[in-house]
RNA sequence: GCCCCUUUAGCUCAGUCGGUAGAGCAGCGGACUUUUAAUCCGUGGGUCCAGGGUUCGAGCCCCUGAGGGGGCACCA
């Protein structure tokens, strides 16, 4: 922001700067001495309430195909935000927007008397209006609202952004979301896709017996995930706390309880960069159903998102956009493949691989394709880097990426036919990781010696991954029963219906630098 | 952390070769009883992101820094 400091533009009675100083500071003076006035003529510049009778998208679903120059004589009450305003002599033709739709007041001097149009008159761009009307429309068919009556509900004392072009600057629109939403409705739009989806989400689960439960967000060890967690700290207790980065291990205790199927919708919070796929704060979405298996889950994470889809953008066909940008038309509701971490990497190098090869051979492979391996990874984690390096971005179309190496998934249950992978898969869609789930591990014993290794591998320098969380093991120990788990990341989700390419645009308010003001 | 781009009126944007700041919208004054981003006439509004440098002279050139964007790195 780039705006001076007013000072004298906040304190009421004082209109020496007025019409000098900035444009901001004349306009924000000209509109406060407004309110002063109409406290002086007794009229509240911020009254209490309005009880309407109709939402804009009422009104026009009720008298949206009157003919026109059609005049009517039902009264309605309808409320909303002053976007443009249009003045003709001795009629105001003005904009009025609730949430729902735009429509036009139609203001005749003749009608509402000299007094109310010159106070109409004076109303600015961006003030809250409460009307008592008649529904009409104008000769060329335009449904309005003929006003016989207008309140002012809000004086604006800060003018809206361009009529026309709206905001464009990114920093003003995700910092002062409140006026990106005013006047941009592609904003408005992946909001409200953004709240189909997971409303969508809410009723799938619903009907299938799915029980929402909220886990605490303050961890006293943060696992479930590979990440690096945000630090806090609880005064009475005075202890370290961290913000989760991952529902799996609070759920997955629930599942012990007996609870069957739950699931949580709730921000995690990671502390790593900053992307157009990455907020330190993000959304997710995770389910667990005892008796089942990861297959089941699979379909279940198609069923979600398809149906999400449906009820959010009226259509299964979307564009998927690859890491350079490109377009693809794709349709969700076919089928989704679903093709081994392994197969992937053989199709790229030519080469077969799998986590029982020794880690020298592997070495050598990443080395020909310029993959640098750390050396404290084993077979399976170079075969997971193989796979970043040279397939994700080949997976436009969602895709089901299964049977990753046990080394990689501490969490995940062997495959029955195969010890060295997992019955574990990652959804990507437009070369983005959106989903990721498995065959829950429910040994207690095999449990604990996998979070061992996680263990020894921070202990050795590796911070981000985990540790041996005692409770979890006790729980365990009671016994889960089989188990397919599911983490959704719902900002994705929300990127993909929305058509939008940066997180941002799907995130309300998300992270920046402070402004300095 | 690294690289590239960007920052001019409340908003959207121009700004030539380095010659002292422009438009549209919004605002203000005026005209107009069916407008549609209304139109027409008149008019006010600037810490050119910040600091430093070069120059007779910097919005423009150079350096440093800040915010934002994109990419890389990071990232179950």
């Amino acid at each position: 922001m780039n705006e001076p400091n007013t000072p004298e533009s906040g304190s009421e009675g004082d209109d020496s700067s007025e019409l000098t100083g900035s444009g901001l500071a004349a306009e924000k003076t000209r509109r406060l001495t407004r309110v002063d006035q109409l406290r002086d003529a007794g009229v509240n510049p911020y009254p209490y309430r309005f009880d309407r009778s109709h939402t804009l998208a009422e009104v026009r679903a009720q008298w949206g195909s009157l003919e026109p120059g059609t005049e009517t004589e039902t009264a309605v009450a309808i409320a909303g935000r002053l976007m443009l305003k249009r003045e003709q002599g001795k009629l105001i033709f003005a904009t009025v927007r609730d949430r729902s739709d735009d429509i036009q007041l139609f203001v005749s001097k003749a009608v509402v008397g000299d007094d109310a149009f010159a106070d109409i008159g004076a109303l600015d761009l961006g003030d809250w209006v409460g009307v008592e009307g008649t529904v009409m429309t104008t000769r060329k068919g335009e449904l309005s609202v003929k006003v016989t009556r207008l309140e002012l509900l809000a004086k604006a004392v800060r003018p809206m952004p361009d009529k026309w072009h709206g905001l464009s600057d990114t920093d003003t629109r995700f910092r002062q979301r409140y006026a990106d939403l005013i006047v941009n409705d592609e904003a408005r739009r992946a909001f409200e896709v953004r709240h189909a989806i997971i409303s969508s989400f809410r009723r799938t689960l619903a009907d299938k017996h799915f029980v929402e439960v909220e886990t605490p967000v303050l961890h006293v060890e943060a696992g479930g995930a590979h990440a690096r967690p945000f630090l806090t700290h609880h005064n009475t207790l005075d202890m370290q706390l961290y913000l989760r980065i991952a529902l799996e291990l609070h759920l997955k205790r629930l599942i012990v309880g007996g609870m069957e199927r739950v699931f949580e919708i709730g921000r995690v919070f990671r502390n790593e960069g900053i992307s157009t796929r990455h907020n330190p704060e993000f959304t997710m979405m995770e389910l667990y159903q005892a008796f089942g298996d990861y297959s089941e889950v699979m379909a279940l994470t198609e069923e979600l998102i398809v149906q999400a889809a449906r009820d959010s953008i009226g259509t299964t066909v979307v564009d998927i956009y690859d890491h350079e940008g490109t377009a693809h038309r794709v349709d969700l509701a076919e089928s989704w493949r679903k093709v081994r971490m392994i197969d992937l990497v053989a199709e790229k190098t030519g080469v077969e691989v799998h986590p029982s090869q020794p880690v020298e051979s592997l070495r050598e492979l990443a080395a020909t394709h310029g993959v640098s391996v750390n050396p404290r990874w084993g077979s399976g984690k170079i075969i997971e880097e193989l796979f970043e390096a040279l397939a994700e971005t080949s997976l436009i179309a969602p895709t089901f990426v299964t049977g990753h190496p046990v080394e990689i998934s501490p969490l995940a249950r062997a495959d029955r036919n195969d010890p060295f992978l997992t019955e574990r898969f990652e959804l990507f869609v437009g070369t983005r990781e959106l989903a990721n789930g498995y065959s829950e591990l429910n040994d207690p014993v095999e449990q604990r010696l996998r979070f061992e290794e996680e263990q020894a591998a921070k202990d050795a320098g590796d911070a981000e991954r985990g540790t041996v969380d005692e409770d979890y093991l006790r729980a365990l120990e009671y016994g889960m029963p089989p188990t397919g788990g599911l983490g959704i990341g719902m900002d994705r989700v929300a990127m993909l219906l929305a058509g939008v390419t940066s997180i941002k645009e799907v995130i309300l308010f998300p992270t920046l630098r402070p402004e300095v003001f």
